[in-house]
DNA sequence: ATGGAACCTAAAGCCACTAGAGCTACAAGA
DNA sequence: TCTTGTAGCTCTAGTGGCTTTAGGTTCCAT
């Protein structure tokens, strides 16, 4: 079986190639306190190993999905203690699918209204007095929830 | 036919129980030019009508499905303007519906993870050392896009 | 040795609200 | 009529999650 090669000494820029994210914002997550301070080179700069890099790509796919810095926190508060019990993360992934779901119900909904609006539009290539744009979202009807 | 009673004088208050929005981001998007400065009453209170209303719950509807500020602000000005030609709405029509669609896969792969590290969850009823939580959202395989 | 890219810090700006302080208006009951 | 409580008013500051800007320093290839 081959080893790979541990990924060693990545500048801030590598970083953030790696990981789809820009510089500043592997600086911001430092500043927070999501990710540990690296160690430095001779000339102050930051160099990283591949611990960071895991920690951030794991943020960074979190983030992406839609957790909040604050849910991410204590999943990686809870990662970095391995032996508590996991009710917790078990719940913020809970919470978290109810929200994922409703967002999908909504935005299907959404999908569905603008998908036949440029259809119609098509047809008789047209003005707005016939565009159904802003009647569709001023419609009670197509937003999921009771209020 | 019964015409429904139009609707008169109402509070900034009553307008944001009816829109479902907070009473200050009704006044903030009066401050930014989305919904119009409307009449005052001697005492210096906002009375509102039913086009405001309906104005409203457009802003919202659009608001919640993800549409930005400034998107809605072109939207609402082509709907203040009906004689034009209607290619811009159905351009931002279509921009929405790309991103739309995107969000929507994102978010059934981020679905389909939650509900099966909860399924595994419950089996063996553990301790973060077995969860998979953190595993999966490092994973690379989750994320779509190619980086 | 030098030019340019990549790094550094600190501070301000952005979006779309949200909350707070300190005040005034109005409607309902005693 | 007075009072009391709710809802309104303006203005300012705070929030989350970055992004931008300014003004430098370091690194590396030629």
């Amino acid at each position: 079986m081959t080893k790979m090669a541990e990924i060693r000494d990545l500048a801030i820029g590598d970083l953030a190639k790696r990981t789809d994210t820009k510089v500043q914002t592997i600086r911001y997550y430092e500043e927070i306190g999501l990710l540990p301070a690296p160690t430095r080179s001779l000339g102050n700069q930051r160099v990283y190993g591949e611990s960071s890099l895991r920690r951030l790509a794991f943020i960074r796919h979190a983030r992406d999905l839609g957790f909040s810095i604050d849910a991410i926190r204590e999943l990686l508060k809870l990662s970095d203690h391995p032996d508590l019990p996991c009710d917790d993360a078990d719940g913020i992934a809970r919470r978290h699918l109810d929200e994922v779901e409703d967002r999908i119900k909504r935005l299907r909904a959404l999908e569905k209204e603008l998908k036949r609006m440029l259809a119609e539009h098509r047809d008789h290539g047209g003005r707005i007095a016939d565009c159904k744009v802003i009647e569709v979202l001023s419609d009670h009807s197509l937003c999921g929830h009771s209020h």
